[in-house]
DNA sequence: TGCAATCCTTCCAGCTACAGGAAGGTTAAT
DNA sequence: ATTAACCTTCCTGTAGCTGGAAGGATTGCA
């Protein structure tokens, strides 16, 4: 069993944020220990990455309950469990591009710096252009 | 020129936030029709979309500002620019291998139901498992 | 020309998901 | 036995929006 501190730096989130995260419920400590220390398993532990993750990649503490539930709940049909994950993976497959593109733009920036000490790394070039903007009111 | 409502569509941001970006300086209108409104030109708008994205993977606002300001601040040393945009740059790389493991692991749940109406749809086994925790005080 | 619908404005209150810190109990090592 | 490094609860504060009220502007249509 770990004690928050441990679970903590295992899941790497903030000792705060895990105890927040037992308050409200979402990954709760498997028990106390006689001094009422949280003491957390390797499944809670699991649990904790997994919300780390999901949580950095914008879903909400309640979006993170219902993907939890989708690994315990037995009672639900796993149809709806299917529809559910699939909506999700479908939400983090359009961040990927999102990602790739803001990589992108990055990498685009960091390449046309010659990285010395002049100061006239050019400012991007998409930036200044007008190219595929949404035109509005046709 | 766009106005509030235009560059919100345009740039896939809640009306509220673009107002709010105004107010806090971070991508402010080119300027104010003659009764107030916000007007958005083609570059102000590429920003919106950049922080955009910028805030879907958690860089705060003040990190966009910064980030913004690479394209903008003429008066920096290159090399200093360069060493910003590779920080964040290395970041995002591993933002990508966090949502690569998300996606994976989501997918491997939706692959294990089998779909249909029985509610049988198994826990992930890597959840129960022990493997691969760090070992805590060795 | 009048009117309704749909924008826009400012301002203020409330929300989520924490983070910081105080006051105090527990544990392990010296 | 005491000191450091944990842990506890509780309470307040912050970031980044979000909703709503009260009111002005613009547009389309009869």
């Amino acid at each position: 069993m770990y004690m928050i501190g441990d679970a903590a730096k295992a899941s790497g989130l903030p000792t705060k944020t895990v105890r927040y995260y037992a308050d409200v419920g979402l990954v709760k400590p498997d028990a106390r220990s006689q001094s009422g220390y949280r003491l957390y398993g390797h499944a809670e532990l699991k649990k904790l990455i997994f919300v780390r993750r999901a949580r950095a990649f914008g879903f909400s503490v309640d979006e993170c309950r219902e993907l939890l539930d989708l690994y315990e709940d037995r009672e639900r049909p796993s149809r709806e469990v299917k529809k559910l994950a699939l909506q999700r993976i479908g939400e983090i497959e359009m961040k990927m591009e999102e990602l790739q593109l803001l990589h992108h733009e990055l990498s685009h920036l960091a390449e046309a710096c010659r990285g010395d000490d002049r100061p006239d790394c050019p400012i991007l070039s998409s930036f200044a252009d007008d190219e595929e903007l949404p035109g509005l009111r046709p």
